[in-house]
DNA sequence: GTGGTCTAGACCACA
DNA sequence: GTGGTCTAGACCACA
């Protein structure tokens, strides 16, 4: 797993642990039956305080994410995998639909919105691997 | 002006009445040398606490959108629209390209990303006036 | 509201918070609309730490139970009643329905089940005002 | 012994052990003098760690129910019947009155409760053995 | 070793 | 004033 995580983020750490692992899952990073790092583990490398990974941990096992093997750690569950597809496609398509509502309640011309989204999907389709590696979930609120 | 807050969005209130504000002047809906309503006027219509408009309106005067009329009120500047359009541009920039670098990185199938957009796009540009009217500033941030 | 919580309860301190609140709402002594206690005056009344409250209160959003209004603290939902009332239900139908299923598998003999059961009931309801006021969620698991 | 353990169960494993061999004794499926599975056997059919299965051991040792017999085992106490019996009353008495007393304490209506009491009394009474033998004890705490 | 709970207290955004 | 996040560190149950 490629974490990253970025305390200048609007995005609160614990739910950028949650959305790692949530794409991890959905991608098939992360296998159903596997452990995930332990939460000090975790901590230790995204330089965090295992306090605030735990609590990305429980929202995790909230969602039937994960579950607890006592002693163990937390263990990918068989639905996982299902759930976080899921779970990806909602979260992908309400933040594009939020944007693209914007931009056209901001009233800028159509034509304008169309070429900056075709422009900006080629950008982000061109990112780099090493790119993705540093990438960090981030807000989109309108600052 | 047609203002419309919620409270439920999780875009804090005093962001939602800078945005709608900046879109209104960048569309022309509000035009240089004219008064916004007062503070007090604002609150009421929006049910609001009045230091929630106060704050929006002290971003918007930081921004050189709106100065100060002595005994008169806030009246929007004449360099409002260049600003506001400027500002726009930013902002919807800025949301789409971070939406579409989270899908980016979410590992979703490019066809899938690509069909979402078209899907997207087009559901948001048929938004009829009315839905115009009652739009709010949605976060997209990666819940 | 009555709340009383103890430490040396296996129940969470926090999940004590949120049964005392549900069943509060169930029973209609929180009415829809009404702020809750804030988090500091009720971590003081209970003589726990704020942070435990803030966590009780974030499962009674997650739960749709309350709301926050920002600055103004957490509100009790329309919806909340309804919520409360089916939460109560599953609650006290699940805890009765484990507690009587391990009596049946315990092999204890099924006419001394039912007494017990009875007497049980008869005691439960005699409770006085002053013990109610006194009541804390406490585990049933298998000590 | 037909045990079965979950991990599902927010009852620890060794506590399911405990309870698991406490009725059996109570109702004479382990009789004085006979040797338990030893905590290497058990751990392999329970696929449990064996530490998991030492500690029910231990408690059961400590309770009087088994005792060790110098390069043979453990084995069930002559007082173990007696003991087990108690114990049984006990455990079985306190869940149900919790239960209740939460039941009552939740303002429920009273009606509600002696129907849904009724219901499950005779929903528990109506388990098949088949249905017996796969019992696990579960929690019955205010989640 | 594993995760869960709690206190303590700082700091922040918001109304 | 309100709640939300985070670090810090203690303590506990469990395997």
């Amino acid at each position: 797993m490629l974490f990253r995580v970025s305390a200048d983020s609007t995005v609160p750490i614990y739910e950028q642990i949650v959305a790692q692992v949530t794409f991890a899952v959905a991608a098939g990073d992360l296998e159903p039956g596997g452990l995930i790092p332990s939460v000090r583990a975790l901590a230790e490398r995204l330089l965090v305080h295992p306090n605030t990974v735990a609590r990305a941990y429980q929202e995790l096992e909230r969602r039937g994410v994960v579950a607890p093997r006592p002693g163990l750690g937390m263990e990918v569950t068989r639905r996982a995998q299902a759930l976080c597809r899921r779970q990806r496609r909602q979260i992908v398509q309400s933040h594009v639909r939020e944007a693209l509502s914007e931009a056209v309640h901001s009233q800028m011309p159509p034509d304008e919105i169309g070429l900056l989204v075709r422009e900006e999907l080629q950008r982000a389709g061109q990112a780099h691997p090493a790119e993705e590696a540093q990438w960090v979930p981030s807000s989109t609120s309108a600052g």
